[in-house]
RNA sequence: CGCGGGGUGGAGCAGUCCGGUAGCUCGUUGGGCUCAUAACCCAAAGGUCGCGGGUUCAAAUCCCGCCCCCGCAACCA
């Protein structure tokens, strides 16, 4: 029996999942239930990360020990996991002990290689970020992006031979196309390893939150090299030698895949830096890497602080898992970046749900009903549409599934419902009725049923409970639910079934109760000033704001943003740099009066010293506002 | 020459690898039907496939050049 050993990434546990979480792991669920429907032995794995500073020090804050808050978070992401119906088949964590004997053994494999070797790594290292940061990646001295000085750090670490794989990676790029997908991804990696590889530290020193290096305990591994390794730990690398090698050591061979599914973020360290350890430790690389895309809010990425993050468990809890499961996989091209909003998802609930799909399942039902008494016979009377059904689901497994594309089959499944509808619509069921010969009403409305029945299996891996509802509804025997993909069987001729009239599996929504409204970025949020947070009249006095009078100003070269500026500050002249280009022209810029802080520290931007800032609006996603003046009151006047 | 993604009827998107009648959903207009959740079916209108060259019997698709938009990075002090 083909094996399929299929991975999501391991989630960090800072926050609560979000949609763009929820969404790997309902696209993954998706490719798993697919590859049960079709026969095969699957592992469907997800997990936690959980050596993390951050993890640690969002512990202290709330007071815990960090194993409870992880308990806790594994906890939370398991409730969303469960609520969204994602049928993984194994959960790992990082701080678990076959996770920690895994990394351990294979550093311990790389040690042998000669792959991890002690340095001595120094540099600026941001807390916040977890990261050293480069010399010149700092402003001002601090991080850019938490504006914190960080500390300079010279520690003694271990390095990971990287760049010693590169050739080797490039001739397994060459060798295997499918290796990473989609195609844009790969030409990505291929780029980046023409380019080169740095070796990169694998440890930390003087950390207790990770799992130690075997011959250094006062070391522990760096959280990217930790957190890879959980794929091979959760199919028993280092402590169930059978488990590892049917489920992974054979993935060169064509019936046993191992799939890591991705966020293209991260498809660096995936596509890399994984096979890389692969190699080093002597072990089969995967079969193929997908970095799929985001998933936006009104085309831009969710944002805290816009507001615009959305909760699966909102749409769960007024639609259940399967529209939510069924919007992402069909309104999303899997590999690329893709839209949600309720408006969109209310959109094609009503349109895919309730107007087709569901009133389908109605109809038929309720014919069955009132003419047969909801008894059905099989029949081999041909009809038009059938081959059209049959012919969806080769494309369906083909064309689609088996290539990933989600959204494809999706299409095709649908078209199984329309030639379903189709059906009806020609063959007009309600004047067969008045007919005395039943037979014909009878083959139409088997006919009717069978094409649904098929388009509910081929839909069951996206909505799996609203599937096996219809197939409840279908009366049809659970040992024909599923399909022969490979013959020609596909299409039932013979058999009994009862239909069963329900309530609309999906009511249709109108415009108005419109149930859940897109977050509106601002007002509302009045928390974002809380009292306790507000500055002192002292504090705010502490800042130098003056009015300057712009003498020249130049575009900064090469730059896309950036203008360098002259002013007239009364007393002085000042060079300046502002980030304004793309709003503002510098020939028309100057004899402008605007409004600076006088008493900022100096920074280099591109190389030119800015001592100052010019005040401007700087409204999200759009250009920069100058602040200007009714009258213009003379340089070096002081703004409060 | 930074990396990458995108530009296809009113809106949102497939199709581009592998050239062959431009497709889907929503919306609009007209008609049909009454089994069904005012659902369903048919038809119509609406496109110089970003621009310009080239290859070809044939280009949304392949080649060359250009323009515009969006991420990321360098540069919003």
């Amino acid at each position: 029996m083909p094996s399929f050993y299929l991975t999501t990434a391991i989630d960090y546990v800072n926050n609560r999942p979000h949609l763009g979480t929820a969404y790997e792991k309902i696209a993954a669920d998706v490719i798993a239930r697919y590859h049960r429907l079709i026969g095969d032995e699957v592992r469907f794995v997800m997990g936690n990360d959980e050596h993390s500073q951050n993890v640690f020090k969002r512990a202290r804050e709330q007071g815990l020990d960090p194993l409870a808050y992880c308990d806790r978070m594994e906890a939370e992401f398991r409730e969303v996991w469960g609520r969204l119906n994602i049928s993984f088949d194994d959960f790992i964590r990082t701080t678990e002990p076959r996770h920690k004997t895994a990394v351990q053994a294979m550093v311990r494999r790389s040690l042998e290689k000669g792959d991890i070797y002690e340095g001595i790594y120094e540099g600026w290292y941001c807390v916040s970020c977890e990261e050293f940061k480069p010399e010149k990646g700092l402003v001002d001295g601090r991080c850019p992006v938490h504006r914190t000085k960080p500390d300079w750090i010279k520690e003694k670490n271990y390095f990971f031979k990287l760049s010693r794989y590169r050739d080797a990676l490039l001739a397994h790029y060459a060798a295997h196309p499918e290796f990473v997908a989609p195609e844009s991804r790969r030409n990505e990696m291929v780029q980046l390893l023409k380019g080169g590889l740095d070796d990169i530290s694998v440890s930390r020193a003087g950390q207790a939150w990770g799992i130690p290096l075997p011959h250094d305990p006062g070391s522990v591994v760096y959280v990217w090299y930790d957190a890879l390794i959980n794929y091979a730990a959760a199919v028993g690398y280092g402590t169930d030698d059978a488990l590892f090698d049917y489920w992974w050591n054979q993935s060169d061979q064509p019936h046993r895949q191992v799939i890591h599914l991705v966020g293209k973020d991260i498809t660096r360290f995936h596509c890399v830096v994984w096979p890389a350890m692969l190699l080093s430790a002597g072990l089969p690389l995967p079969t193929q890497i997908f970095g799929h895309g985001f998933v936006l809010f009104k085309g831009e990425k969710m944002s805290k602080s816009l507001g615009t993050v959305i909760d699966p468990l909102d749409a769960v809890e007024k639609f259940g898992p399967d529209p939510l499961r069924l919007f992402l996989c069909r309104e999303i091209v899997f590999g690329q970046d893709g839209d949600f909003t309720w408006e969109l998802f209310e959109k094609a609930y009503n349109a895919d749900l309730a107007n087709n799909l569901g009133n389908l399942v109605n109809r038929l039902s309720s014919m069955a009903q009132r003419y047969r008494d909801g008894r059905l016979t099989g029949s081999d009377s041909p009809d038009p549409k059938r081959q059209v059904v049959t012919e969806c689901v080769l494309y369906y497994k083909k064309e689609c599934m088996d290539r990933l594309h989600l959204s494809g089959a999706t299409v095709h499944a649908f078209s199984a419902v329309d030639a379903a509808n189709a059906m009806i619509e020609n063959r007009k069921p309600w004047n067969l009725a008045k007919q005395s010969d039943p037979g014909e009403l009878d083959a139409v409305l088997w006919n009717v049923s069978e094409a649904l029945r098929i388009a509910a299996v081929l839909l069951s891996p996206f909505m799996p409970a609203s599937c096996s509802e219809i197939l409840v509804r279908l009366g049809v025997p659970s040992d024909i639910s599923k399909l022969d993909f490979v013959r020609d069987t596909t299409w039932q001729t013979s058999g009994e079934r009862t239909l069963m009239v329900g309530a609309p599996l999906w009511p249709r929504l109108e415009p108005k109760e419109s149930s859940v409204s897109d977050p509106t970025p601002p007002a509302a949020s009045a928390s974002l000033w809380p009292l306790e947070s507000r500055i002192s009249i002292d504090d705010f006095m502490k800042i130098d704001l003056r009015v300057a009078k712009v003498l020249a100003a130049e575009r900064v070269p090469n730059s896309k943003r950036l203008i360098t500026l002259r002013i007239d500050l009364g007393t002085e002249q000042r060079t300046l740099v502002a980030g304004i280009a793309e709003a503002y022209e510098a020939d028309a810029l100057v004899g402008r009066t605007v409004a600076i802080v006088a008493n900022l520290k100096p920074a280099k931007l591109m190389g030119i010293e800015s001592n100052g800032m010019v005040l401007a609006a700087s409204p999200d996603g759009g250009n920069p506002m100058l602040v200007c003046f009714d009258e213009a009151p003379a340089p070096g006047t002081r703004i409060r």
